[in-house]
DNA sequence: GCTTGACTTAGAGCGCGCTCGAACCCGTAG
DNA sequence: CTACGGGTTCGAGCGCGCTCTAAGTCAAGC
């Protein structure tokens, strides 16, 4: 199968597919007479779960960990499990955190009544105080691990 | 209340503060003799409500529209109210995919059983085929109208 | 032989949502 | 008077995840 074909069964481009080969995400690919990759349908269902991963916010580094770990054999399998259940409950919390949205963002249409009726409302509407994790959408980090790892500004 | 104080109650930095207000997601604020933020806690009640509709992963530029009707004042109320049952909607289909992914998450750490059993696994083990919406995490569009939808591939 | 179209690479660019720097202004405490 | 800890504006920069361009290669069909 060649990458159009590719793309097409997974609903990615061309583009993303080589991109995500270039990072790592997908494993360098077979190559034809031509040196064009050439796909064994198996890369699809590893397309397909990265695709879970993503639709569930994990960041492409995070996605990239697991793949190292695939990469490495079943040596690795206790870290890749680890590494999903944490995943897990990160997506339980967000879907919890979606939930309880969906109480306030109830409250707020019902406040619209009917077609007119109370004017007043102008917000609020609390079903309990958002913690930070949810109001910044999904797991955000202050942006570099406090240890070392500074992008270290030039200027 | 000046913007320091509203930061630390908010959650949000002062200089998010100033972003929204330049981009029209908060109202242009009062200013004291000296020219500085002054704020009315009301205020709180609006930005908790944008926390909200971002945490549910509405883009910036919808919020807008919902702010800059509200602006306009109650004859918009009908608007704003189909604005939010239209968010409402497509957050109750995310949190939907979510718990179809977090099927397929338990799925896959149950094939890590143990601490090893299976050595075969990789991936695969699917519950539904990922809708293209579902996949590309939380809405997303083609990036610039076009009535055909599809990336159009210029070339 | 020429055209067409899918492929190749390296690298630049983009949309989003902030985040930060620079240079400056104020009011209060010491 | 001076220092300092806020505040102000404007505009540049960043991290993410793609997305696209340019210039070239190759194989098949007319």
């Amino acid at each position: 199968m060649k990458i159009g074909e590719l793309a097409k069964q997974s609903g990615l481009t061309p583009h993303t597919i080589r991109y995500y080969e270039r990072i790592g995400l997908l494993p360098r690919a077979a190559r034809d007479h031509a040196r064009q990759r050439d796909y064994d349908a198996t890369i699809l269902s590893w397309i397909e779960f990265l695709g879970r991963l993503k639709a569930t916010g994990m960041p492409i580094r995070d996605m990239l960990r697991y793949a190292e770990l695939r990469a490495r054999g079943v040596a690795t399998e206790p870290k890749r499990r680890r590494l999903l259940e944490r995943h897990r409950e990160a997506v339980r919390a967000h879907v919890t955190a979606l939930q309880d949205c969906l109480l306030v963002l109830d409250g707020k249409i019902a406040g619209y009544a009917g077609s007119s009726e109370r004017t007043n409302d102008d917000d609020a509407i609390s079903a309990r105080p958002i913690h930070d994790d949810e109001r910044h959408a999904i797991r955000r980090q202050p942006r570099s691990g406090s240890p070392g790892a500074r992008p270290a500004r030039a200027r």
